[in-house]
DNA sequence: GTTGAGCGTT
């Protein structure tokens, strides 16, 4: 009873599974468990949790006893502000297994495969790790929508992450960030002849190589033409100033460029 | 120390 999250699934055979969101990082099942429990009978409370950093994702899962108090307890904690942050309750649309559910109630439950004498499953350790790297790239994207909100934010552009809000979403913009992220990996490591070479060398490789091509070409110009434009004209105004000047000739480099 | 759309574990 004081265990929520740490043991696995009660019973899902008979209980009714609500997907609370918007919840604070801090919040944990125990203080979701009076909440909702006071609604209803509340078998079991579980908050998904990051399996590097432990943090909280942000939203739990209350699972109720009977239909009738869930639906309440969305009614009614949906909304609610808890933490100071207004949480979301719903009936959640899919289950444990990714099956989906009405109601918060699964409609085609797994029992059917195991009352069948179908010896075991076919695979049973695959799913953990499918479900680790599927959960790691998402969490990566949800996260790192804070870095593309703050830029955004600063810019004070909420138009596109209202945009990305949309139920709308083609698994191609997964699939290529997944892609993008594989193939820098893989340019990096894959590289054998930048990585082949130590950190000094490569760091100054690199660096020599562009120097030369925009460094000085865009440092210098500006600054070249700048200074050459303001240092004669305070320096001497007079029209001798101007014929001596032009008589030590500024080569090609600075006339053409 | 931060974050914020979404669907889950021994």
């Amino acid at each position: 009873m004081s265990h929520f999250g740490r043991a696995g699934p009660p019973d899902i055979r008979d209980t009714y599974s609500l997907l609370v969101l918007n919840i604070t990082f801090r919040t944990t099942a125990d203080d979701l468990f009076p909440l909702f429990d006071k609604y209803g009978k509340v078998v079991d409370v579980f908050i998904p949790r990051d399996r590097r950093t432990g943090d909280s994702r942000g939203f739990a899962f209350v699972r109720y006893k009977y239909a009738d108090e869930a639906q309440k307890a969305v009614e009614k904690l949906d909304g609610r502000v808890v933490d100071g942050r207004e949480i979301m309750v719903q009936f959640a649309k899919y289950g444990p297994d990714a099956e989906r559910i009405h109601k918060g109630r699964i409609i085609e439950p797994v029992e059917k495969l195991k009352g069948r004498s179908r010896s075991r499953s076919p695979r049973p350790s695959s799913r953990y790790r499918d479900d680790y790297r599927d959960k790691d790239y998402k969490r990566r994207n949800r996260s790192r929508s804070r870095d593309r909100s703050d830029y955004e934010r600063h810019r004070g552009r909420d138009r596109d992450r209202y945009r990305s809000r949309s139920r709308s979403r083609s698994p191609d913009s997964r699939r290529e960030r997944r892609r993008g992220r594989y193939d820098d990996d893989k340019g990096r490591s894959r590289s054998p002849i930048r990585s082949a070479s130590p950190p000094a060398r490569g760091s100054v490789s690199p660096r020599r190589s562009l120097s030369p091509h925009k460094s000085p070409s865009r440092s210098r110009s500006p600054v070249a033409r700048a200074e050459k434009e303001r240092s004669p004209t305070p320096k001497s105004v007079s029209p001798r100033g101007r014929s001596d000047s032009r008589s030590p000739s500024p080569q090609r480099s600075d006339a053409d460029e």
